[in-house]
RNA sequence: GCGGAUGUGGUGAAAUUGGUAUACACGCUUGCCUUAGGAGCAAGUGCCGCAAGGCGUGAGAGUUCGAAUCUCUCCAUCCGCACCA
């Protein structure tokens, strides 16, 4: 046996090259052996070549892989190229290189790379997604989901990227910028293609359950990204529509007016056109023309004074007029009295009406309006104090009155200017105006004035919402601060004694009652709580007034049934409420256009809820808005449908031809791949149009379907429409007629076990996951999931702590490692550095000690003296043997590394070894530094390849100890160790321990209690 | 704020059906060998203490004969989401 140094040079290339040339690592169909799928993700060949953290994963999976092959898998263990996308344009650009060239290089670059490491991998299933032949499949998905209305072109506004120059899905930010090139992002308004991602929400989120072997952080990161919550939508219509009004005397009583509206002081002034108008609001269904209406004032707060003020004709609907004028002008002709009125208009006009005599006749008209909204808590319907939309919902500028036009304007062009990421994360103080309209509750027919406020969001439910300041913070922390009523429906069930803890200042009590489990709450109006104080929680407002599902009178003829909201009976059942006027109510609760159907109703669903825990009152209320076709049960997710298009070059063209007859029509499957033209100019033009628009021969063409003229599709692809399916060719890579041949995806699917960064857990994987599952339903693939185990790999640090970036100079190349110190020991302290899902840094001694490990095996060599001896170190093997063999399927790398070592360390103290035990340290070296267990293994006269041995078994009756080192301890402390054997019984070691010198010195003068025995690990003597 | 994870020597970290805390490696100290190297070998290395012994796994409490491990409260760090209605 040679004693030549260990030269990691020689032998590693030697060995590369050997293994290519035999094909060591070609896989094919192989029905008598069980098949093994182990696959990493495919990286991104980017300009910069890879550094020392991105092949850790890839070695991980190499270990496994070989482990696998040894124990008789059938393994694929293939790789490919991920490499349309952003960077090489961004870098082609830059360096007026073609993608395609650059992209090439790179991959190169990338394949030298990985090919010094030594991997496994099987290049003859090598993939590029930015091939033609791969990227043919691509499309015909997409073909697809188009023929099943799956892919859709929409007008919505998306997000775009102003420096990117392309619309980006919601999964591109990262912290509310572009995450490729950290830019603040707009809301641009775009024709794009979009994926019905969210048909598939509900699969996603449950299949979850059906993977066992994801990592739980994971599932609980994409469980969030799909963000279901269950509740309500509730419809809430919008009442407030102002006209100008003439008044009539009320004493006329020829006139017989049909509905009673409440008139507010404080809605009188109105400049519009530079001229005064009355105005008021009213339900808009409730009058038509011809109708008489009767004016109430009761707004100076006096509900006992509420005097009949006069009435009203409305005569005239002209919808013409909507169309040149904001929709909340309603009437046109001066109210002609206005110069009367004007000298003592203000808050009190009681004379200037009674003196006009005159009938005045209005034109107006009206248009129903109704604003949907979701709700997780349906339950407080009835807390409800006021409305919010989004500041760009479209429905804002409709119902704006005109006196709150400029305020709302101004506000709009406020929460318009902010980036999104001012909005959500700076942006703590909340800020809204009020619209001047007012949306209806459908649960007790109150009016609740109508803000708009950027806390709501246009992204998520229906883009507006029911403020429940009273049972949400962010409702109530609005409402504070602009002086909004705040009222408490739901009350938790006492329980445990607790202080409140938040807003103190507000908070003057003895304390309440907190019950912390959510499900004990009740709907209750027991309380008399002050206005001010949020409890905190959702459910529980302490010392505030509390008005409980106000039930408010139905609009009939007789008088004396009007009824206003702050003086109604209080509903069967229900505490009397304490309601104690404020200006705040004074401002909003006016003008209580009554709904008829919900009177009667209301008692019901009052009588019927209260008392009841929230589940059930959510049931119940639900029930309730359904029977009444006021709302329904829904389902919400965060997650938005996949916006598809990307307005620049190197994608894959999406394969639509738009045809002015025919609309969007599909590309003929015979005709993909539709091909990326050669192209002079890729540069992204940022009008939202492609660069693929400027090659006329490419857009014009026909259409499939009437043969008539039409254009291409000329946005493409996003990144991740490739790796939504690659792991599928892979099991079939060559194939021209099918996207995977249905016999091969038989054989090996789904993935065993995948490998990869986290950063990809809500995207490549949600996106992966929903090819998949849609590639399941038109039959292409057998299971419903493709990953079957999912473990990430943790990132590797600079050495500075850092992460690796040429922006710090502290990138570290394996090119460099491995000509210095070879692939193995490279290999070997990537795994030996630390538990393989944590990030780590990076240490250059540390990688040291791994070389001298193997050093250290290449030198015991020179100990193997025969072919058997009898050694004392069998148990240790074995030991090892079993250890490293678990450890590497529990992926525990960094431990079977170290069990290795101590073997070895052991080894070296002997003066010789027997080559049996040689060898085997080597088999289970071997995954993880492959050349120089392939080199000893050659060296010990072995022909065949080390890969080709069978993974070795251990004994169960070798690794058996025979002595243990018995520990016996006083009171749970150790206070000895005796040696004995292994399985020594009960008494025997009583008797052992009891007898010991050291134990007896602990034992004397006091009373033994107890002894306790655990069976070969320890004694523990209980004295006092 | 919500969700998840983690917290052990000077450093990376072992140890989880509760049973000798700090395996393995790095670093450091001393010695040897060569001699000026980031090489090799040997010994040592949690803290206090001469010792006996005591203390020690983020902090505090609890359960237990016995807790890094289980329970509760709190703190810190990291990751993800984030005004999600």
């Amino acid at each position: 046996m040679s004693n030549k140094k260990y030269n990691h040079k020689s032998i590693e290339s030697k060995w590369q090259k050997k293994w290519e040339e035999d094909k060591l690592y070609k896989t094919c169909e192989n029905k008598k052996k069980p098949k093994y799928y182990i696959l990493d993700m495919f990286p991104y060949p980017s300009g910069a070549g890879l550094h020392v953290g991105h092949p850790k994963g890839y070695i991980a999976t190499d270990i496994f892989a070989r482990m696998k092959m040894m124990q008789g898998y059938n393994v694929l263990h293939p790789m490919g190229w991920d490499a349309f996308g952003l960077p090489a344009e961004n870098f082609a650009l830059k360096n007026k290189i073609h993608p395609r060239i650059s992209t090439d290089k790179n991959i190169a670059t990338f394949k030298s790379q990985l090919g010094k490491l030594g991997f496994s991998y099987d290049w003859e299933r090598e993939i590029n997604t930015t091939d033609p032949e791969f990227y043919k499949w691509t499309q015909w998905i997409f073909l697809q989901m188009f023929k099943k209305g799956l892919a859709y072109e929409s007008h919505e506004p998306i997000i775009w990227c102003p420096s990117c120059k392309t619309g980006l899905a919601q999964e591109d930010l990262e912290n509310g910028k572009c995450e490729r090139c950290d830019s603040e992002v707009e809301r641009k308004p775009m024709r794009q293609w979009v994926l019905r991602i969210t048909d598939y929400a509900e699969r996603m989120l449950n299949d979850l359950d059906k993977l066992p072997e994801w990592e739980s952080s994971i599932k609980e990161m994409q469980k969030g990204w799909i963000g279901r919550s269950e509740g309500a939508i509730v419809k809430f219509p919008i009442s407030n529509f102002q006209f100008p009004i003439n008044f009539q005397n009320s004493n006329d009583k020829n006139l017989k007016s049909k509905n009673y509206f409440k008139f507010r002081s404080n809605s009188i002034e109105k400049i519009y056109s530079g001229q005064k108008w009355v105005t008021f609001r009213i339900e808009p269904k409730d009058v038509k023309k011809g109708d008489i209406v009767t004016i109430i004032d009761w707004a100076d707060g006096d509900k006992k004074n509420q005097k009949e003020k006069g009435k009203a004709i409305i005569t005239k609907v002209d919808k013409k007029r909507l169309k040149d004028l904001p929709l909340n002008y309603f009437g046109h002709e001066k109210y002609t009295t206005y110069e009367k009125m004007k000298s003592e208009f203000g808050k009190y006009y009681d004379e200037e009406i009674k003196n006009d005599s005159i009938v005045h006749i209005y034109e107006f008209a009206v248009e129903n309006f109704e604003q949907k909204i979701f709700t997780t808590r349906p339950d407080t319907l009835f807390g409800a104090t006021y409305f919010v939309m989004a500041p760009e919902h479209p429905l804002v500028k409709k119902i704006t009155t005109q006196e709150q036009k400029s305020e709302v304007e101004k506000y709009i062009k406020f929460a318009g200017g902010k980036s999104e990421l001012e909005r959500t994360e700076l942006a703590k103080e909340k800020t809204g105006v009020f619209t001047g309209s007012y949306a209806v509750n459908p649960v007790n027919g109150e009016e609740i004035p109508i803000w708009i406020a950027d806390y709501v969001m246009m992204g998520y439910g229906t883009g507006a919402i029911m403020a429940v300041p009273a049972h949400d913070e962010r409702d109530f922390e609005f409402a504070k601060k602009y002086n909004l009523p705040i009222r408490q429906v739901v009350q938790k069930i006492n329980d445990k004694q607790t202080t409140i803890k938040n807003n103190p200042e507000v908070f003057t009590g003895e304390g309440i009652n907190i019950n912390s489990d959510f499900s004990d709450e009740i709907l209750s109006n027991t309380k008399t709580p002050e206005i001010g104080a949020f409890d905190g929680s959702e459910d529980c407002c302490p010392r505030r007034e509390i008005q409980i599902c106000q039930p408010v009178n139905s609009i009939t003829d007789n008088k004396k049934d009007v009824k206003r909201n702050n003086d109604v009976e209080p509903t069967e059942g229900l505490e009397p409420s304490n309601h104690r006027l404020t200006n705040l109510d004074l401002h909003h609760a006016a003008g209580t256009s009554t709904p008829n159907l919900l009177y009667q109703e209301n008692k019901d669903i009052t009588k019927s809820l209260n008392g009841l825990k929230t589940k059930q009152a959510k049931e119940k209320i639900i029930e309730w808005l359904e029977k009444n076709g006021v709302g329904k049960k829904a389902i919400n997710y965060k997650l938005k449908d996949w916006v598809f298009s990307r307005q620049r070059y190197w994608g894959e063209p999406i394969p639509i031809i738009h045809c002015e007859k025919c609309g969007a029509v599909g590309v003929p499957e015979k005709d993909l791949p539709v091909k990326l033209p050669e192209v002079e100019q890729y540069a992204p033009s940022g009008t939202g149009e492609s660069p693929l628009a400027t090659i006329p021969e490419w857009v014009n063409t026909t259409c499939p379907k009437c043969g008539g003229s039409g254009k291409r599709e000329t946005n493409t692809m996003p990144q991740w429409a490739g790796s939504s399916w690659y792991y599928l060719r892979y099991i079939d890579p060559k194939n021209d007629k099918v996207l995977v041949d249905k016999k091969k995806e038989e054989y090996w699917s789904p993935v065993d076990f995948y490998v990869g960064g986290a950063e990809h857990a809500t995207r490549h994987l949600i996106y992966a996951r929903f090819w998949h599952k849609f590639l399941y339903d038109i039959g292409v693939v057998n299971y419903e999931e493709p990953f079957k185990k999912l473990r990430h790999v943790g990132l590797i640090m600079a050495e500075d702590g850092r992460k690796m970036s040429k922006r710090w100079g502290n990138v570290i190349n394996p090119d460099d490692i491995v000509e210095k110190y070879g692939a193995d020991a490279m290999r070997v302290y990537e795994m030996f550095m630390g538990p393989f899902s944590q990030s780590c840094a990076w240490s250059t001694s540390g990688l040291v000690g791994t070389r001298k490990f193997l050093e250290k095996i290449w030198g015991v060599k020179l100990k193997v003296k025969s072919k058997k001896l009898e050694s004392n170190n069998l148990n240790m093997l074995h030991k090892t043997i079993k250890k490293v063999g678990d450890d590497i399927k529990e992926f525990k790398l960094n431990t079977a590394v170290s069990a290795m070592m101590i073997l070895v360390n052991a080894l070296e103290k002997e003066k010789e070894i027997s080559q049996e035990v040689y060898e085997k340290l080597l088999l289970i070296l071997s995954p993880f530094a492959p050349h120089i267990t392939e080199e000893l293994w050659g060296e010990l006269s072995n022909k065949e390849s080390i890969f080709k041995q069978k993974w070795p078994e251990y004994n169960p009756k070798l690794i058996k100890d025979e002595k243990i080192q018995l520990v016996v301890q006083i009171n749970g402390k150790l206070r000895d160790t005796i040696e004995v054997d292994a399985d020594i019984s009960e008494n025997d070691a009583k008797k052992v321990v009891l007898e010991s010198e050291k134990i007896k010195k602990w034992t004397e003068g006091k009373k033994i209690i107890k002894i306790i025995f655990v069976k070969g690990k320890l004694v523990n003597v209980v004295v006092k």
